[in-house]
DNA sequence: TCTATTGATTAGAGCGCTCTAATCTTGTAG
DNA sequence: CTACAAGATTAGAGCGCTCTAATCAATAGA
């Protein structure tokens, strides 16, 4: 388990170890026969430089920290996956902390990340603070995905969960529905500007915005649903739905198939966020879609740019969801369209 | 940017360098007037060791790296938030790359996280060859999950795809099904297995098993379900399907009710994982759940154990699948049942 | 008073690398 | 044949820490 260094590849190839570590840093001013010797020796020991005494001695990192929440939710597996790759790419690590959704275990990770001296840190959904946010700021650059913050130090990358609201809003009206309800995420992250966006919309089209509590779960959508039943008549229920998300969708649509009625001929369906679920074409939700590897690139992006110290001002970019528009949604139609 | 040192804690606290070093790791042989002064000091600075330094110093490692194939499959997912929080809590920090099911891409990674000189390595079903395997394993400990190996020096963690698919021929030999059908994942992970364990338990059964060839996604589902359909009369068509995993069940139900056929009451389907997909009431797949918390938490021992020099002889963990029974599976009728 | 003895503290080398400045080679012009 | 520039190579300090061995202080025993 004992690894060869540079001083035993400088040995074997008959140069000094500051030779090597031109070779290893594949610097120009290096003669090519010198070169050729060092990589066989190399290559002949098995030799491979360690990051962090590299990192320790030329004061720069190429780690780079990242803050999970939950990895178990798609969104943010998908955004690591992708950051993975755009660091790859870029010749860095990511160093993978959970949270948790807690602000005490998120505020150790972040500590913990902090103490590898990374060269910037991504934190998804952090729960922490601001402040504890912009402690950190002040250590490496910082990047926020799904949570804005007032800073001029930290970077944000978010959907702008407004205009995705917004959009199912409009996708419904367009389709000609009057009553439209809402599905509300309750606490959960984004799940207030959505509500906001679905009820700007539905008064922009002079409607009446209902939204109703729920969570972001399909069980949560089943009672959401039933809550509707029980308060509205069938023929004053409303007909189009916007959940919080799309596991609420699904169960929304489970709750309204139990009594009955039909998706999307009597009621129509919007979910959010386009999950793996969604694209099920036994369920071919209509959901908006959160432009997922755009926000990691972007958030990649930020960083790197922090990093090389190319740029000092805040960008706070608000991403453009598009809506997905699959088969739980049809016209409206006063009887009830027919069954396919 | 520039962070304070243990130089200057020791400075501000009055002490040498290595009293406050033995602070940090709190050693017992500290005066407590020291031990306060020095934790001021530090607190004062905003002083936090420096993990790369502390390592090459100590020549001791707190990194594990982790390879993932794919972080979007939920099951990949769920075992690196397992492993992180068990890693948090032994005090290890997690180094992340992703290998995209491509063998050189996945040799890179490998290369990348060795280059940290890890205490040890996690590869989830990694698609490199043993002998690579074998190399990297050669520099520190390494714990393969969903994936065997014959080597004395790497550890495994595997679920027992055979006993999983004989769970669910068990099951529904049980409910009296006698035409059973198999689709087969191909390539996939696990995959040979899971048809081994199928048609081995048929034919305990006194069975006949069908294999259709098919993916482990909804459209292999569907595809693979209209196979039989153009392969069976009605009177003949299988009334059991074990699907390759639970995607691939969900494309199974679509077709068969595409085809009219009702589900469980003509056709019962069991899925397998028990993914988040499975759980959704709409759909309440009966499926094969791995025990994924288990898994990651005997890799994650399993690799303590030999970062720790506890044990030299290798491991292999074959854990026991469980059916979890829920609205796909209903016994077997002639006539077909009832409707619900 | 002197010497052990114990516990607390520190000097200093070294982990594996980078980086600046110095040194060594050549080739070329004068 | 000397001088010098340009390129190639190396010495050596230092990154922030750990760890062993040495030093120091204080108390106890003779």
């Amino acid at each position: 388990m004992v690894r060869p260094t540079m001083e035993d590849v400088a040995e074997r190839a008959g140069v000094s170890r500051a030779l090597v570590s031109l070779v290893m840093n594949n610097s120009p001013k290096v003669s090519e026969a010198r070169r050729a010797a060092v990589l066989r020796a190399a290559e002949e020991l098995g030799y491979q430089p360690h990051v962090m005494a590299r990192s320790l001695a030329s004061r720069t990192s190429t780690v780079l920290g990242v803050m999970v929440n939950d990895l178990r939710n798609a969104f943010f597996a998908d955004i690591v996956e992708e950051l993975d790759t755009a660091a790859q790419a870029a010749g860095f690590d990511l160093i993978l902390n959970t949270g948790g959704r807690s602000p005490t275990r998120e505020w150790n990770a972040l500590h913990n990340l902090l103490s590898f001296r990374p060269a910037g840190i991504i934190l998804l959904s952090p729960v922490v603070p601001a402040a504890s946010i912009q402690v950190a700021a002040k250590q490496c650059p910082v990047v926020l995905v799904s949570r804005t913050i007032r800073s001029s130090i930290v970077d944000t990358v978010n959907d702008d969960g407004e205009a995705g609201s917004a959009l199912a809003v409009d996708h419904l009206a367009g389709l000609g529905h009057r009553r439209i309800a809402h599905l509300d995420g309750g606490g959960a992250a984004g799940a207030a500007q959505r509500r906001r966006g679905f009820e700007s919309a539905m008064r922009r089209h002079g409607l009446e915005p209902v939204v109703v509590r729920s969570e972001h779960t399909d069980i949560g959508g089943e009672n959401a649903v039933r809550e509707l039943l029980g308060a509205y008549s069938r023929q004053e229920l409303p007909t189009g739905l916007v959940a919080g998300n799309d596991f609420n969708a699904v169960g929304a649509i489970s709750a309204l198939e139990e009594a009955g009625l039909r998706v999307p001929e009597d009621v129509s369906v919007v979910g959010y966020d386009n999950t793996s679920l969604a694209a099920l074409r036994h369920l071919s939700l209509t959901t908006v879609d959160q432009p997922r590897k755009d926000m990691a690139r972007l958030a990649f992006a930020a960083l790197l740019e922090r990093v090389r110290g190319e740029r000092t001002e805040p960008v706070r970019h608000l991403l453009h969801p598009s809506l997905v528009v699959r088969a739980t949604t049809a016209e409206f139609s006063d009887t009830g369209g027919a069954p396919r």
